[in-house]
Formats: C-alpha cells, sequence, structure tokens
DNA sequence: AGTGTATCCTGCAGGC
DNA sequence: TGCCTGCAGGATACAC
C-alpha cells in the first residue's frame, strides 16, 4: 500500500518523536509479523538506542546503537502510529508496540499482516540495501542510466516501474500516474521506450512523487500518517482509480486493464500503444 | 535470467 | 438484513 511518498511521510513525522530515544521494552501481540521470531526481535531491539530515522524505498528505517537497524515494511495495511500519552486511544489492529523512554510509545497495527518488522546487523543491512534499486531521487540517476536500465526488459514498463530491484519506492499508483503523465501506454515493453521516452518517464516519476510527498501521500483506504490522518493526493490523480471516468487532460474515458491480478489505469488517447 | 501466476490475510463495497 | 463475490497501495516462492 504505502509507497515512496507515504513511507517518506511518516518518516519525516516519527524522526522528530523516535530520535535519541531508547526502545525501554516492546509488547509482541502477532508473532507473524516478525520473520525472525518473537524472543530473537526482542532481544535486537530492548534497551537500544535509536539514532536515526530514514527510509529506503517503501521501508521505514531505523538505525539504532550497535550497529543495527530496524527495517519496517508496511505491506498493504500498516500504520506506525505515535501515541504520545496515554490519553490518546490505542488503535485497532496493534501487533507490535515499542515502549520508549523518557516518553511515548510507537504502534505497528495492520490489519492484514502482510508487513513485516526486522532487525538487520550490517551485513544484513548492506546486503538489503544492495539488493533494492536506486532511490527516484537519486541525483546519480540520469535519464540516460534510466532508459539504460529498461534496455533489457521486455516486461511491461508499468511492471518494471514496480520491480523493488530495478527502481526502490514505486507501486501501482504512482506508476500509473506516472505513466499518464508522461503520455506512455503502460503495457508497452520497457526496452520499446526512447531516449525521449525514458526521460520524459523520470523527470514524470519525480514530479509526481514530489507533489505527493508535499500531499502527504494518497489515502484511497487504509493509508494514515503517524497521527492517524489522511494524505490528500487522492484529489490530484488523474488516473489510479478512475477507470471509466473522463481524462482530466482530453475527456474521454479512462480504460482500466488487469494483469496477474492486478488494476492498471491509463487514457487510451494520452497514451497510445 | 526474466516473466507471469498464485498466495499470504482482512475488510469493505456492491449486487441480489 | 444477510450472503456472496470481487477487490485492495506489497512481496515472494514457484514454474516455465
Amino acid at each position: 500500500m504505502p509507497e515512496l511518498p507515504e513511507v517518506e511521510t511518516i518518516a519525516r513525522q516519527l524522526r522528530r518523536h523516535l530520535r535519541g530515544r531508547r526502545i525501554r521494552k516492546v509488547t509482541l501481540a502477532r508473532t507473524d509479523l516478525l520473520p525472525q521470531g518473537a524472543a530473537a526481535f526482542r532481544r535486537a531491539v530492548q534497551n537500544r538506542r535509536i539514532l536515526r530515522v530514514g527510509r529506503r524505498g517503501k521501508r521505514l528505517v531505523c538505525g539504532l546503537s550497535g550497529s543495527s537497524w530496524l527495517v519496517v515494511s508496511l505491506g498493504m495495511t500498516g500504520r506506525l502510529l505515535w501515541q504520545g500519552d496515554s490519553r490518546t486511544p490505542v488503535p485497532l489492529h496493534v501487533g507490535v508496540t515499542f515502549h520508549l523512554e523518557p516518553k511515548g510509545r510507537l504502534h505497528y497495527a495492520d490489519s492484514r499482516r502482510f508487513g513485516r518488522l526486522v532487525v538487520l546487523g550490517p551485513e544484513g543491512w548492506e546486503a538489503l540495501r544492495r539488493s533494492l534499486g536506486p532511490e527516484p531521487f537519486d541525483p546519480g540517476l540520469s535519464g540516460g542510466k534510466f532508459h539504460q536500465a529498461l534496455s533489457s526488459f521486455k516486461a511491461p514498463i508499468w511492471a518494471w516501474l514496480q520491480n523493488q530491484h530495478h527502481l526502490a519506492g514505486v507501486g501501482n499508483i504512482y506508476a500509473n500516474e506516472a505513466l499518464h503523465r508522461a503520455r506512455i501506454h503502460p503495457m508497452r515493453p520497457a526496452a520499446s521506450l526512447s531516449a525521449k521516452d525514458a526521460e520524459a518517464l523520470l523527470r514524470a516519476l519525480r514530479r509526481v512523487l514530489r507533489e505527493a510527498i508535499q500531499q502527504g501521500g494518497s489515502t484511497l483506504r487504509d493509508y494514515r500518517n503517524t497521527r492517524g490522518e489522511p494524505g490528500t493526493f487522492v484529489r490530484s490523480l488523474q488516473v489510479y482509480g478512475r477507470g471509466g471516468l473522463p481524462c482530466r487532460r482530453c475527456g474521454i474515458p479512462l480504460v482500466r486493464g488487469v494483469r496477474s491480478q492486478r488494476s492498471f489505469f491509463f487514457c487510451p488517447r494520452c497514451q497510445p500503444v
């Protein structure tokens, strides 16, 4: 669910609350969220200090004392909710709660439980970083490099964009939105994009991600920031979830297609094959 | 190696 | 009102 703009919003909010605090204890209600097991997870976070809070792709990352990294993947419905004092109500579907010192609690809530929380050592963290593609805002990612990266894949550009090994942080919403803004049909083979297409797509992607971050992300249904509030970028969406509705650019009905049991959206006039 | 598919799980909306 | 079906922002294991 949450893609780069949503996780970036969460990271910016949490940084203020978490940096410098110590994890006094954790409450583990849903251990299926913890691939390393409850005991190992508890051991890995308890009494660690949170030194930094950031994001890599769609994952929220906290640097802990002792050179380890807490990595949170939100899956489809994961939320990180800050509880500053005991008067704030405890949210639904809480799986993990971090009790912090001097004060505050951080809840991980997730109704579908596709999310995962894991603590990695330096080598595990390095392996994860290497396995992910570049950040869309990486200044080293030029139009030419992006075009080169596409050139050996005949899969649809829509699917390519969502593969985290190719590019980190893009999911279904922003893949569709960027393709519409760049006027590229989502089913075109990635390798069929010209240098000019690739450059336009990278520019559109950066623009839509930047705007979405400014709006606090997109809330279709489940996404909430750390205060439990929705993001407002849905009103700026041009195609995602708008099958049958008129294209905001040319007015003809947008089309919803299905591939691998996932929906994609495009304008047949603005995005010719 | 790249590509497509099924699957994990719950909740909600829409049709009847 | 209630039952059924389809659908959902992700990621991975698998078969070809």
